[in-house]
RNA sequence: CCGGAGAUGGCGGAGUGGUCAAUCGCAUCUGACUGUAAAUCAGACGCCCUUAGGGCUUCGGAGGUUCAAAUCCUUCUCUCCGGA
């Protein structure tokens, strides 16, 4: 079903595509280190604008090197820009009401410190090159599936106009890196291609969904289903030529990312294989853990390390898994670990959800490419 | 043997006449998590009925007082702490 391979050029390595990346918001896939990702088939990872100058600083990071060389990764790093996290912060249950959005950008707030900032389309262009990130994102703006149709109208309006803003500051530096937009418009499909049209006449190297997944009341072929509109990320896959670049950001559960790699999207993160390892909740191959889920033929497990059912389980996770967590112990100690709240459970979680994440990834190329 | 304290649901541990099927923690079970403010959060957790709700049997055993007892009284059993 991938018409050809794509390959993605980097001035830190080529990334073959469909690939996904972990998420290492804060400068760090959460419980591992980069030497771990690599030993998980981790080819390129994301990290994110906002926290990275919130925590450390550009600046700071552009004088000690970039930050390749800051976290000691060699290979491709795609920042995001920090729009969605000043969004999902705002929106968040808790409601973080001191971050605003306006037309000049979005106001953020530390919460540890309390400062407050302003985070423009061209100063998160300038952060992101300060840091030597290899594929930049524009300042976006992304906005809730139930939101009203004015609401929307206002929201890719704005998002066409930061887009644009962010690629004239783009063009001002002197670079060999890449550059990616991203589609909005919710789940609305005419803006979504208005959203798609305004950005595809423009010189962007990368195409990204603006992802949100789905809550109760919205559905895709179940009426209960809580990941991500099926149909309208094949919709908008389908409005961006084959040649280009396609990055479906959020995305996703495995079957999601089946899904979408079929309807031609490139390019994936999301939180999930680092934050469920953390929660227990491990990705197997079919037949090893305890809920079958799977897209199509491709099937997998996935398993409640935490269930007393593994108590005294001394196989590893994974059978078929050749991971440091796998290779090394067995589900009863891992449990063990996990409900001591050890950090090595952590990781070797984490580990081995990157792993299958990988794997999985692996198993898309040969498979969907071979029908 | 004497004196003192106590026995509560899988465990720990609140409650000391009615609003108690019994706070809370742990354990257990289920669910959520999707460009990470998340090693987090939500629900269930005596038994039965399909939810709202209703019914039934519980707070060491037996008996009693009372309209009403996990809570008061008597007694038995057991545990712990002092003293011989």
């Amino acid at each position: 079903m991938i018409k050809n391979k794509k390959i993605l050029k980097t001035k830190h390595g080529e990334i073959s595509l469909p690939s996904f990346m972990p998420d290492a918001t804060y400068g760090s896939i959460k419980s591992i280190t980069f030497e771990d990702a690599k030993s998980c088939g981790v080819k390129e990872i994301v990290t994110t604008t906002l926290h990275i100058e919130q925590n450390i600083g550009s600046n700071r990071i552009k004088e000690m090197g970039g930050i390749h060389k800051y976290f000691n990764w060699d290979r491709p790093i795609l920042t995001d820009s920090g729009g969605w996290q000043v969004f999902s912060l705002i929106n968040s249950k808790s409601g973080y009401s001191k971050n605003a959005i306006s037309d000049l950008g979005c106001t953020f707030v530390n919460p540890n410190t309390n400062k407050s900032s302003l985070l423009t389309p061209e100063n998160s262009i300038q952060i992101q090159d300060n840091l030597g990130s290899d594929i930049l994102t524009v300042l976006d703006h992304p906005i809730l599936i139930n939101s009203t149709l004015k609401e929307r109208r206002e929201s890719v309006k704005l998002n066409t106009k930061w887009a644009k803003r962010s690629l004239k500051k783009f063009k001002e530096l002197d670079n060999a890196k890449l550059l990616g937009c991203v589609i909005q418009g919710a789940n609305d499909f005419e803006l979504r291609k208005q959203s798609a049209s305004e950005l595809l006449e423009l010189d962007f190297d990368i195409f990204n969904y603006g992802g949100v997944p789905l809550t109760s009341g919205e559905t895709w072929r179940n009426d209960n289903y809580t990941g991500f509109y099926h149909e309208m990320l094949e919709y908008v896959s389908n409005l961006i030529p084959e040649n280009k670049i396609k990055y479906a950001m959020g995305v996703g559960q495995p079957e999601d990312i089946a899904y979408c790699v079929e309807k031609g999207w490139d390019l994936f993160d999301t939180v999930l294989p680092t934050r469920n390892a953390r929660h227990g909740y491990i990705y197997v191959s079919e037949g090893n853990g305890d809920v079958n889920r799977g897209y199509k033929n491709l099937k997998y497990d996935v398993m409640h390390i935490k269930s007393k059912r593994y108590e005294d389980d001394l196989n590893p996770i994974d059978s078929t898994c050749k991971c440091e967590a796998c290779s090394n112990y067995s589900r009863s100690y891992i449990r063990h670990l996990l409900r001591l709240k050890e950090s090595s459970a952590l990781r070797l979680l984490t580990i081995h959800n990157l792993t299958f994440y990988s794997n999985w990834m692996k198993l898309l190329n040969t498979s969907l490419s071979s029908n």
